[in-house]
This record gives C-alpha cells, sequence and structure tokens, in this order.
DNA sequence: CTGAAAGCGCTTACAG
DNA sequence: CTGAAAGCGCTTACAG
C-alpha cells in the first residue's frame, strides 16, 4: 500500500506508526520492563511491517560496543590460510571482538570499518586509506617490517636446516628450490632453503613455483615445492610420470596442512602452529593499542617445524 | 606525561589538542582543501599523538556506509567452507559491502554487526539475539525451512542418483554410507545417497562418518563418505590395508574440493559450484530486504553435479 | 582559512 | 506505563 521507502525505516519512523515514542520503541524491542504488553505488541508489528532492524551506528555510538578485528588473509580457498582464520575468530569470539574479513584486493577498504587489522597476505598491507591514520595494523611474515606496525615474524632457518639435512642425508645431491618470485629465490620462505643448501655446499636449481616436474633439470632427486598444496600437486604429477617417490625423488612442502596427511605418500613439510600465530597476532593488536605513542612497534617471532613424513 | 587516557580519543581531543575546531581536525584529516598547510600538520601531529583514529560509529551515522553482511560458515579450516567464504568476500568486495563473520558458536552476536546474515553451517542458524527482529537472514542448505528466511536449497537427488548407478554398473553391490547424525541416515546429503540406492533394489549399510573401513561390514566394496575429507581420509587408510582402489572399493565423496585432484587415486565427488553458490546468497540477501513484509522469502535451487574421477 | 550550528539514529537517565 | 531531554562522535552546509 505505501510506496517503497526511499531509506530504511529508524526508530522515529516506527513510533510514529505504532503512535507511541522513540524510548517506548526501544522498551518494546529489548523486551524490557514496565511497558504495557498491548502497547508491546504494536510496536513489534509495525516494526515487523517496516522491517526496521535498527542501526548499527546509531547504537555503536551509545552502548559500549564490540571492538572490531579487520582480518586479511591470502586466499581462503587454500586451508592454510582457512586454518589461521578460523583460529582468529575463535579467539576473537571469546573475547567478544567481531571480525571483518576482506581479501588483499579490497584490504584498504577496511580502514572504515575496522578499529584494527592483522594481515596475512604474503605482500605488504597497503597503507590505509586517507581519514584513517593510526589504524593499528599487524603483519603477519611481512616481506618487509614496517616502522609502525606490529609483526609475527617467522623464523624458518632451523626447520628448513633440519629439512635440508634430512635431504642430504638420504642422498639428494640436486635439488630445486620452487619459488613465487621472478627470479625465484625472493620469498623468504626460498631464501631460507637456498641458504642452507649453500651452508652445506649445495648450490640448489631455482625455479618458478608454476614449473612442473618435467622442466626441472634432469638428474633432480629432491624439490622444495613453494606450498603444501604446490607440493601435493607435484607428488600427484610425479605419479603419473612414473617417478618413485621418495626414492627417485624427494619432495618437500611448506605449510603443514592437514591434509598432507591423508595423501600417498603423506607429504613432508615445514610447518607451524596457526593457532599460537593467531593468539600473537590478537595479543599484538592488544599491545599495539596500548603501546606509547613513540615507541617501536611490537615483533613476536614463532619458529616452523620440520616434520618428515613419507614424501623425503 | 599524560595519564593513559580512560577512553579512547575523539575528535574533540585532538582538536582541543591542537587548539582548533573540530571540523578543522576534519579537515586535516581527510585532506580537504582550504586549510593551512601549519595547521594540518599540527592537528595531524595532535591526532598522533592521541592514536585517534576515528569512531566507525560516529562516522556511519553521518555518511552513507558500507552495508555490512555477517558470514557464518562451518568451518574455514575445511576447504569447503573456504572456497564459499573466498567467494562471497570477493562478490560482496565488488558490491562495496563489508563482511563481518563468525563461527557458528558466536552467530548470534552478529545481529549487532551485520545489516544481514549468510549462514552456510550445516545445522539451522539460531535466532538472532533479542533487540534485533527482522534481520534478513540467508540461509545455504538449512536442514529445514525457515519460515521468514530466504534459502538457497541443494538439489542432489539427480547427482546421488548418477553416482549411485555408476557404482552399481561397476559392480558394486555393498554399499555402505556414512553420515554424521545419529543414528546415521539424518543428514540430507546421505539420504539422497540412501533413497537412490534403495530406489534401485540395494539396501545400503549405514554408518557413522568417523567409522574407519575396519568397521564395516565384510564384503563392503563401495563407501559414500560424508565429505571429500573423510573420503581422502578413507583412501589413505584402504591404503594401508593394500585394499585396492576403486578394484577392490570405491570410494566417493561429497564437496568437491580441488584437493581430490591431487591425490592417487583421485576422489569421486559430487560437486557444487560454489561461486555459484554465493552469488545466489547474495542475491537473495538483497530480494528479502526488498520484499513486500508478508511475501514469503525467496528460495534458489541448485543442484551436485557428480563427478567421476578415479576413485570409483 | 576557520568556527558555530544542526543533525545522523540510538539509548539512558529523568519526569510525569 | 509513557514521553521530553540530553548526548554519544562525526560530517555537512553555512557564516564569518
Amino acid at each position: 500500500m505505501s510506496a517503497p521507502p526511499a531509506r530504511a525505516a529508524t526508530i522515529v519512523d516506527v513510533a510514529r506508526a505504532a503512535g507511541v515514542s522513540r524510548q517506548t520503541v526501544t522498551r518494546a524491542l529489548h523486551d524490557m520492563p514496565g511497558i504495557n504488553p498491548a502497547t508491546r505488541e504494536r510496536v513489534l508489528a509495525a516494526a515487523r511491517e517496516l522491517r526496521y532492524h535498527p542501526s548499527r551506528f546509531g547504537r555503536g555510538l551509545v552502548k559500549p560496543a564490540a571492538r572490531t578485528l579487520g582480518l586479511v588473509v591470502g586466499d581462503l580457498a587454500n586451508p592454510y590460510y582457512g586454518e589461521l582464520a578460523s583460529a582468529v575468530l575463535a579467539l576473537a569470539a571469546a573475547r567478544g571482538w567481531h571480525v571483518v574479513m576482506a581479501e588483499p584486493a579490497s584490504a584498504a577498504d577496511l580502514a572504515a570499518g575496522a578499529d584494527a587489522v592483522v594481515a596475512f597476505t604474503g605482500t605488504a598491507f597497503p597503507d590505509p586509506a586517507v581519514g584513517a591514520p593510526n589504524l593499528p595494523v599487524v603483519e603477519i611474515d611481512p616481506p618487509h617490517p614496517h616502522p609502525r606496525r606490529a609483526r609475527v615474524a617467522f623464523e624458518r632457518a632451523t626447520a628448513s636446516a633440519q629439512a635440508v639435512d634430512h635431504l642430504l642425508a638420504r642422498g639428494s645431491l640436486r635439488p630445486v628450490v620452487l619459488d613465487s618470485t621472478t627470479p625465484p629465490g625472493g620469498s623468504s620462505r626460498a631464501a631460507a632453503f637456498v641458504e642452507a643448501f649453500r651452508a652445506r655446499g649445495v648450490e640448489p636449481h631455482l625455479a618458478h613455483r608454476t614449473s612442473s616436474f618435467s622442466q626441472l633439470p634432469p638428474g633432480t632427486d629432491a624439490v622444495v615445492a613453494f606450498n603444501d598444496l604446490d607440493g601435493l600437486r607435484l607428488l600427484r604429477e610425479l605419479h603419473e610420470a612414473h617417478r618413485a617417490v621418495p626414492r627417485e625423488v624427494r619432495v618437500v612442502g611448506v605449510d603443514g596442512l592437514a591434509v598432507g596427511e591423508f595423501t600417498t605418500p603423506r607429504l613432508s613439510t615445514l610447518a607451524i602452529d596457526l593457532a599460537e600465530v593467531a593468539r600473537a597476532a590478537l595479543d599484538l593488536v592488544v599491545e599495539l593499542t596500548d603501546a606509547a605513542p613513540g615507541a617501536p612497534p611490537p615483533v613476536r617471532v614463532l619458529a616452523h617445524v620440520f616434520r618428515a613424513r613419507e614424501s623425503t
């Protein structure tokens, strides 16, 4: 009967429709005592009719609101980021925080909707939009430290060295390290492996992560994949090419994906406790928020662990 | 020097610290024209010193704000939900919406922070908290239709029948259907398979999804797993028990996980296009919001597809 | 170039 | 049991 509303209904619209004042609407909506049941029904009916939904902003301004954390992760379709996000969600809920998520492409947009941001993308988090300086940002494993952002740094040297020792001890002397950068070797995960090989007198071949095994140098007897998903792809390719893993070729992934436990062979990998990463990130949000203005941003270092499974 | 602030700094605090008015602070913060550069610097410095970050609520009240979608998914560590979430995030960003995420356990809390909710959990979405009736809710594949919620329904009968025909044609006549409910057979995904088997004169054995293969009836020659992750686990167990797949035992999963392409053997599965599911859900949010008060909630039906890979 | 006023939608005291 | 007033933090016209 009524024309479609140009804007969403407000509490005043409901009050007018029900013939009461705004505070009576609030009372009805929040099931507060001291309201005539008949009045309440009338208000609720009007609210339903108008599809009234209270404005988050009006309410947030006047009631202590949940802190809202912005979370930016690489790609949720990769279970690695999914696990991290899942851990952050659980921890945030336990603290009563809300979590706004965004893909890296629209990360800058988060500044408007979050009180702080945790970013885990493999690249640098873009500077927040104009109008939102001083947004506390925590980066997980960023390519470069930032002078005003807290960060969770990954320690890879130890685990990479263990993996390399493991490979060498089993006779793999012609290793390839796969990487996402051009030229390959620029990412910290690849760099840690390259360094470990060199420290032991072995010069690994470098190639892009998208290389198939057939494109690698003949004689290749070990491959360090860029991540576990790539490692699984490689395992599949080697199976189809009738190359025995680990006898002829050894494969190491990075990430510690649970699904690497269910393949044949199980994928050896560099793992990190993502629940711990999540906890460190949330702790840093608090620390950074409370830090003195000039103080250097806090840092947490978390180490990878080499998990030898069957592919090595 | 100054005592720690009891509350976050507001624009008035910054104005006072810089010795200007509130609108001058706004001007400096938003890089607006018509402000003395020296004044701007002074304001920005004060803002930094006070760690001032504008309130989302104050701003949201006065500027047209992004719509915020609440998204509740089962478990992000499962790439199935991760893929869906990833698709929703991308689509939402394209429309300029924000996305607040929560785990099912804290889903009710979303009512305070979202303008609408999309829920995909395998169970019924809890009724939103008091004070937020009329919150538009879109459920994906809910166990039961809800009188006021829109929903994306999954059509499983066709694909399940195809999978069953495929199994039967290859001689698997003693199938087991695994399920998450107690007793098993209560979930819609399991029910669709059971029905298809019965329609063809075969009575499948039912067991709980956590059953290991060794606990299934002797002679079992086909297993319908509850989901792909379970299917991969089963594949691994069969490999260790030296049972040939698919020759002795055929395995079907449900979800269409990408990782099922990289295992050996590749996992046959019932897949659904999650990008399409995401699009349907977001479209329903809009439809539901615009719908007439009394109108029945809109519904979209999306069908699974049987993807025969190597495990059958 | 800068400030005083009005108003966004809500809830919380306080009157009646 | 119900309503008038004040105020949360911000931006947008409008004066000066």
